[in-house]
DNA sequence: TTCGGCAACTACAACGTTTTCGTAAATAAA
DNA sequence: TTTATTTACGAAAACGTTGTAGTTGCCGAA
């Protein structure tokens, strides 16, 4: 236990506790060499303000708390490294709670947030999150909440995302001009704006070329990998088998890849693969994987920035604030023509 | 701000703070049925307590950090949900901390955990630390610490790890086996125990099949990938180049498939290559990666387990405990024979 | 000489819990 | 009936910091 505190300090220096606190303050009450003697002697005893008692007092806590739905996902890793990078620069802390893409361990942690313990919340929804009360409780108690990739669109509060749509149109236009004629989607939990969003692009597109949206070309996944792969393996041993696939996120594109592995079907020639990924080895794959490439560390990045903007600005309270950072199309083998 | 407390949950009910304290904590000392009107009206009002009002009277936080290099590798990623998911189970909170491999960060973020923030640390050591000092100081201030994968091996603090030392036997005695007969081995800093022991293993295994150890097979890698992706060209491009190469660490791995496609060497035609590695990826990259998988989210668990089992006990204190769970060879085609 | 003003400090309450030490009433033992 | 003991609660003092509201001594001005 930390036993040096300021009493201690000021018993020492014949002071009164209060001017201990503020000489360490740096208050402009205090004299110079006052300050000069407490600060030699706090580096001497090396003491370390009790960050509870100081939060206690001033009712904020320099901390804040990352929600994600998970973290061995190559995208949440970099936003959390931006994050931390941030916030270390303005000696704040960082709690992270994983919801393992489960509703209700998303609510209960919202929950416990609301005892004051984080001054915001930075958050990316869990896939089964259609109800947002949780959040929206954390919001009445005056802790600022941003989103960050998978935001509510029903919430006022400040959102990072990337251009899904757009992104959406894009790598199903690749595939169709890479020589596609049935194009399936491959797609998470439909309660996500960036689900949607990214859905919309690939009708979009097919639309435009002129090519009709299936229904059964696309399939809805969740958090069941094994059950993710039996129905890709469905997918691909229909009567129709698709001959392009975008995936909407990384770890389907990982499961088509062993769908296809196992059926013996060929990445590119029997089916083109694109997806929205952040892998490191999507260049080393075998072929090479086409993806969408957020910005994953700038989002994380930009989260923490604007969350820290609200939480050091007292009087200007803009309401919302949108980011838009556009995504990456890295084109490799798996969408050779 | 979370204003509902226990003064106003006592001026409700006609009780002291300290019968409501009591209640809600289900003291024997407070009535069956004052503690069930206590229940229903923090149920109602939403009571949460303050948790740094609670942290400054006990002295502690119910808060651990966890500091490690990086977080965009699987291997800490999955470490970390392993730590998240005991400590959420136990009630605990997790603080987290990226040294990016730098000693000095690592440093200053053990100093700021003196202030007593944490109960406790879950610790993997950055690349550069030779001076475990700063991690001294938080021990004696009676904050456990507790190491997982890069352990001291001067500190005595329970630790958990890998058979490191036999995996790199067998890393390199699979290659050997697989007909290689200039194995080279890619470490990071030999500060590091776990590089040490795994190039022991390594020497132990030429040794063993009569190879002998030439220190121009062995080379050391930073934390600068563009100087590591020079450095293993370097070797591919010499007079002898090797037809093995045995990687510490994924990241290298990544670094000698690059190298091996720009300077046209097939793997494992020319050159067979296994690496440390929990890559969900390696089974399909170009070709599959032979791997030596540690089991990252058990490892979080155990390292987790161990510290709460250190902060809940008080009485019985184990010096040191060691914890060795064995890495697992998987092997693909990138050592075929 | 007195008063205002200032520089440099101190005293004390507050933040919301927990805990120690009481104490009143009710029950049991003598 | 008196004395212990138990039950169920309350008062108040911590925990270590910070903010408000003084206080003291000193200087210059009236």
């Amino acid at each position: 236990m930390n036993s040096v505190n300021l009493k201690q300090l000021a018993r020492e220096l014949n002071l009164s506790v209060s001017t201990v606190s503020r000489a360490l303050r740096d208050s402009w009450e205090i004299s110079t060499p006052t300050k000069q003697r407490v600060f030699d002697l706090a580096k001497k005893m090396n003491f370390q303000p009790n960050p509870y008692a100081s939060s206690l007092r001033k009712h904020r806590s320099r901390t804040i708390a990352v929600v994600i739905p998970e973290v061995a996902n190559n995208f949440f890793a970099l936003a959390i490294k931006g994050i931390e990078t941030v916030a270390r620069e303005k000696g704040y802390h960082v709690l992270i709670y994983l919801t393992n893409e489960d509703v209700a361990e998303e609510a209960a942690i919202a929950s416990s947030l609301q005892s004051g313990r984080v001054d915001g919340v930075i958050l990316s929804l869990c896939g089964s999150s259609q109800d947002t009360r949780h959040l929206l409780e954390l919001q009445q108690r005056n802790i600022p909440l941003v989103f960050f990739d998978r935001v509510s669109e029903g919430m006022t509060a400040p959102k990072v995302m990337t251009n899904d749509q757009e992104s959406g149109f894009i790598a199903t236009e690749h595939l169709i001009q890479a020589g596609c004629r049935r194009v399936a989607h491959l797609t998470i939990s439909m309660s996500l704006s960036i689900s949607n969003k990214r859905q919309q692009g690939y009708e979009d597109a097919l639309r435009r070329y002129d090519q009709g949206v299936e229904t059964g070309m696309i399939i809805h996944c969740g958090k069941d990998d094994a059950e993710n792969y039996r129905l890709i393996r469905e997918l691909f041993m229909s009567e129709n088998r698709p001959d392009g696939v975008f995936a909407s996120v990384e770890k389907l594109a990982v499961q088509v890849y062993h769908v296809c592995r196992e059926l013996g079907l060929q990445i590119p020639r029997d089916v083109k693969v694109i997806s929205f990924s952040n892998l490191v080895t999507a260049s080393l794959l075998n072929p090479s994987l086409t993806t969408i490439a957020q910005p994953a560390y700038d989002m994380g990045k930009e989260a923490a920035t604007i969350l820290f903007r609200r939480l050091e600005k007292k009087y200007i309270v803009v309401p919302e604030d949108r980011v838009m950072l556009p995504a990456r199309l890295e084109v490799r083998d798996s969408t050779m023509a």
